[in-house]
DNA sequence: CTTCAATGCGTACACCGTACTCTGAGTAAG
DNA sequence: CTTACTCAGAGTACGGTGTACGCATTGAAG
């Protein structure tokens, strides 16, 4: 008990797994019902109790093998980050190829579970130091994808972090979108939609009028157009780099 | 009283401010103190309760202003987008400057509150649909912009959409950096240090260990180099768009 | 069988959002 | 000026959360 405050200090990783006598519970199993209960029931529902319950475990059970709900995130995280590794040997040996793969499978990992942008990044999280295995294993994949690009150290890292800040910005806007029309109620509100009718009637906002009341409103929500839309960001950003290996070498 | 439900449905826009007898706060006064309080205490700090006393009330009496909490982050999101407006008149004639511009505007207010992008988009939000007045203009300001461009209307949409999700994502890596080294505590914990470079010494990631050990290293937290990062990211993105204007086919 | 640390978990506390309800003050009508 | 009515303000309470604390039970080692 002498270190029960810093057991929250040191990240989980560094922890050992309960493994003595006779662990009800493995963290992966815990970390799968995590997830689980998000896919389930919602990012928000995501409780320790409820955890517990799923695990059909007292609450302060759980605390045997986790000392803090951050610590269960960083579960939930590495759990993620796993689905979204490339699968061993599936990498192109061409660097742009093999960075377009690895954004898509995050991508699509991302999508697939509408709150995960929230697990990794949400307001009461300090991922970036609590970095698993899983979560360096993708880190690594990254560096890896870019071995036979021109690029130095440097550019590498700056290149897979701008790629990285598009896929999540991507996936938390199409995330939101795909959360809220994905179960299919189009239709926000009759009072909401009237409001919002009058508003644009205003005449204050004469480019956003003429593009929600034109055809290419519907492409805002149209899962194939958000795919095609990313697909064609992710494209622009890498031929960039392809184009213009430099780091902070400017032209025109 | 007999609309208390249908009051959360509709958004807080269309339903009329208190504006009866003599109400003691405005929605704008809620909104600053909200702001104010994720300044100063972080954005898991703000609470009703702590809202309500900061404006020296009793925390129920909130409620004769805002249905609920996700009004008050409606506010909050309202405010958040009205510091990324670009001011009246100064948007540049050129539509690569004009989007260069929103994009940097936008990007620094993420950066001076970084607990914005949790705010606009936390795992609680219906944000898209609860577009206040600010966010309106926020986006009418981007169509603006690109009156210039040679596209249709679906790739203007489609053009800001992409250089939103870049500018969201950067916001959110890079905030957390700022939050978590702006406190000019760098070093994370010795134990946890310690059992990073135990990790990287396993030769499981050898590429990480290049990165982690080189020069660069020190670059992952440097703030202008976030923001240089973020320039080039920026750049690319915007010149693509010049250079190809087409969506799928080609332009108008 | 005895011993004894480790496991499981019940209770309790501080905090959260908010439904309900009462109080008191401001305003309009008489 | 008095009265009546309305509505802003807020106290209390409920069900939820994370988790500190401490006790009972258990399973393996001696």
């Amino acid at each position: 008990m002498a270190q029960s405050n810093a057991a929250s200090e040191i990240p989980i990783w560094a922890r050992p797994e309960p493994a003595g006598r006779r662990p009800r519970f493995s963290r992966d199993q815990i970390a799968a019902a995590a997830l689980a209960l998000a896919d389930a029931e919602g990012f928000e529902a995501v409780s320790m109790r409820k955890i517990a319950a799923s695990l059909g475990a007292g609450t302060m059970s759980l605390y045997r093998y986790i000392a803090t709900k951050a610590d269960l995130m960083a579960l939930l995280d590495d759990a993620l980050l796993g689905e979204a590794l490339v699968p061993e040997g599936e990498m192109p040996a061409d660097w742009r190829d093999a960075l377009v793969l690895v954004a898509r499978q995050t991508r699509a990992t991302l999508l697939r579970h509408p709150w995960a942008v929230h697990a990794l990044y949400g307001p009461g999280q300090a991922q970036n130091e609590q970095a698993g295995p899983n979560g360096l294993r993708h880190f690594e994949q990254s560096l890896a994808a870019l071995d036979g690009a021109p690029l130095d150290m440097q550019a590498k890292a700056d290149v897979i972090a701008i790629v990285d800040d598009y896929v999540l910005g991507h996936a938390l806007q199409a995330g939101e979108v795909i959360a809220r029309f994905g179960g299919s109620r189009a239709m926000p509100a009759p009072a909401t939609e009237e409001f919002m009718a009058s508003r644009l009637a205003s005449g204050d906002y004469p480019h956003v009028r003429a593009l929600l009341t034109g055809p290419a409103s519907q492409s805002l929500i149209d899962p194939g157009h958000l795919e095609e839309r990313f697909e064609r960001g992710l494209r622009l950003l890498v031929d960039g780099f392809a184009a213009r290996p430099g780091t902070s070498r400017q032209r025109d």
